[in-house]
DNA sequence: TTCTGTTTAGTTCTTC
DNA sequence: GAAGAACTAAACAGAA
């Protein structure tokens, strides 16, 4: 197996995990979730190295999304048919890696199913054969036992009220939407620690806007599933989001020298200094201007302005999220475990 | 039929 | 060297 730090990574495999691609792949898309097909797509788009051999890596790759916690299935909408759930980054994934790098995970993320959340046994045997229970999204469903499912509100997705697509739609919503790597920059995390989920360092400084939107992408995930979102909320979604348009004068956190789009620490690539790197992601969309990021409200108060009307689920979620905890960790964190 | 998703098993590699 | 993470292969089932 070839390994990281030769040349470049036009015939080379990248340095990168499967779970980091699926998570760049994942973190590149608009909307923060991405069906299977477009992971692929992404991946061999960006890195020659797996235009090739595709069904050793595809398979590796989707071993990966079921393997590992950190990947959550969300089910298609009724109105978006088409094969395979989308996929989105758990929430709690982002201290995955060590800072800055892709290299390699510092710990499994690994979610604590507790047994009594297990419907027949969670999957049973092998093979993804007999004994799987029918119900879609264990993990999503899991993730929101502790909120029963509530009525569904008025103007809903019919096809989503009271089914278990509707329960892990909500629980994905919330989940997405405390997505740790949209809170804004310099709150949380100590000085000099990049996230490695981190848009800035996924993707590229254009994804600052998104970011300093403040988690938007519960609007976004909202909307996929079929929520209504109000227009302040949506005006913000349609000010920040990467098709409509990038922020690029937010002042944001200086991005590292020593840091390559992807949160690849480049001296640790060993390309000599002259070389670039083909394969890496560069920004898609321009950066037009976009409104500062202190001029758009936080996810938290937008939460609760959308929540209560398009989705009680997961605006009780997040108004828990919010309220029971300064760090935004909710309760659902109690079944998170990092083992 | 193909794609998607799940699971098991074995190997390789890195870190401690 | 042990443990853990990552990679690969394979089998199987369900859905589109």
């Amino acid at each position: 197996m070839p390994r990281p730090g030769k040349s470049s990574y036009s015939d080379q495999k990248p340095p990168y995990s499967y779970i980091s691609l699926t998570a760049m792949a994942i973190q590149h898309s608009a909307e923060k979730m991405l069906p299977l097909s477009d992971i692929y797509k992404f991946i061999m788009e960006r890195f020659p190295y797996y235009r090739e051999h595709t069904q050793r890596w595809q398979n590796s790759l989707r071993h990966n999304l079921s393997f590992n916690d950190c990947f959550i299935k969300i089910p298609r909408r009724p109105d978006q048919p088409g094969k395979g759930s989308f996929w989105a980054l758990h929430p709690d994934c982002g201290d995955m890696f060590e800072n800055g790098s892709f290299l390699r995970r510092r710990k499994r993320f690994k979610v604590l199913r507790p047994e009594h959340h297990l419907p027949g046994g969670g999957g049973g045997a092998g093979g993804g054969g007999p004994g799987k229970p029918p119900a879609p999204t264990p993990h999503m469903v899991h993730y929101f036992h502790p909120h029963p499912p509530p009525p569904p509100p008025p103007g809903k997705v019919p096809g989503l009220a009271g089914s278990d697509a509707a329960v892990a739609a909500a629980a994905a919503a919330a989940a997405v939407g405390r997505l740790p790597q949209f809170s804004p920059y310099g709150s949380s995390q100590p000085s000099g620690f990049k996230h490695p989920f981190a848009i800035e360092n996924i993707i590229g400084r254009d994804y600052k806007g998104v970011l300093q939107a403040g988690g938007l992408p519960l609007a976004s995930v909202m909307h996929h599933l079929g929520y209504p979102v109000p227009s302040q909320l949506s005006s913000v979604v349609s000010s920040v989001w990467p098709h409509v348009g990038m922020m690029d004068s937010v002042a944001g956190v200086p991005v590292s020298p020593d840091y390559g789009p992807f949160g690849m620490p480049v001296k640790a690539l060993c390309h000599p200094p002259a070389q670039t790197m083909p394969a890496v992601p560069v920004p898609i969309k321009p950066a037009p201007a976009l409104p500062a990021a202190s001029a758009i409200p936080a996810l938290t108060v937008a939460a609760s302005q959308i929540c209560p009307a398009a989705s009680p689920a997961a605006a009780s979620l997040l108004e828990q999220t919010a309220s029971s905890n300064p760090e935004g960790k909710s309760s659902l964190h109690s079944v998170l475990v990092h083992s």
